[in-house]
DNA sequence: CCATCTCAGTTCGTTTGTCGAACTGAACGG
DNA sequence: CCGTTCAGTTCGACAAACGAACTGAGATGG
């Protein structure tokens, strides 16, 4: 049978929780600016260079030095020093582990463009080391499957139950 | 026994897809601002009010209100009238479906956010209609479940096996 | 030794966006 | 009428993004 819809999601008056209070508003802190995320995107395609990021991106140089320093800071990048044979030694900006921690969120905003945005073509995939791909899926504390989201609500408290 | 660690992940010149041809690249340019993270948040938590939102945020009005229009325009929120009973007809903005599907990807940025971020309290939890939590789980396209995330990767080509 | 190439940043003037406080205006109640 | 409520708009000060040119360090070659 399908999903029953969910009534009416009551209306608040005001959000339960201070920004500061909140795990979420603090992500988005840290990656609520399309040009890092891009440079994640370009970091997780392997991309460690500066000239070739800013070439991918058509980012500003003064920009993506800023945001590459405030990355390294943060603790997605690690800024390590590469050197070809015979060529000089270069900066090499590498996901750290807390960086590739970012890599379920962008499986999923990747899939959320696939099935609601639709237009052009999605020539970039998520793959494991063999070369599966990987998605994300939603599911309940207690292991069932997520299937209708619109009874996702966002709740004051901790995670519970 | 632990997850194997992947040798090192060779790095590439270039990004081997262009910004237009990547979904990935074309959510980020919807959602990739702060701002609109922070309304869509408000809106899970059922605000759908011009004011609330305001103070909640500390948005400045301008900015709010060129951001539900963008939002509106784009379809992650729709805007119906909402009449108080013995009060004026007022604008509400909630989630489209579209607006919805972007559930996961928050989910997954509030999980990232208590494992890598951990400074501070997490009041705010995403629950489904009985109350209970939900979060994001990374698997295979097999199914499997990824347990190594320094294995993954950003690859080209469109979603195969 | 000097010129040249490569490549990661910096500098700087212009343009664009954000910020925030004040204002507008439409609907209701008294 | 007049005051209140609330969704926006307006506007000046400020900050950030933009982009083109420049700097500087290390390697190569004549």
């Amino acid at each position: 049978m399908p999903p029953v819809r969910s009534p009416a999601p009551d209306p608040v008056t005001r959000a339960p929780v201070p920004l500061d209070a909140c795990a979420l508003a603090r992500a988005i802190d840290v990656i609520g600016d399309a040009w890092t995320l891009l440079i994640l995107r370009e970091a997780l395609c392997g991309v460690e260079r500066f000239d070739a990021m800013q070439a991918d991106l058509g980012i500003p140089r003064s920009v993506l030095a800023a945001r590459l320093a405030r990355m390294v800071e943060q603790g997605l990048l690690e800024r390590r020093t590469y050197r070809d044979p015979g060529r000089r030694g270069r900066p090499a900006y590498r996901l750290t582990e807390k960086g590739r921690g970012l890599v379920p969120a962008l499986a999923a905003l990747r899939q959320w463009s696939r099935t609601h945005l639709a237009h052009g073509p999605s020539l970039l995939s998520l793959v494991d080391h063999d070369g599966v791909c990987v998605e994300t899926r939603l599911v309940r504390a207690d292991g069932q499957a997520v299937e209708d989201l619109t009874a996702i609500r966002a709740r004051a408290g901790p995670p519970v139950g």
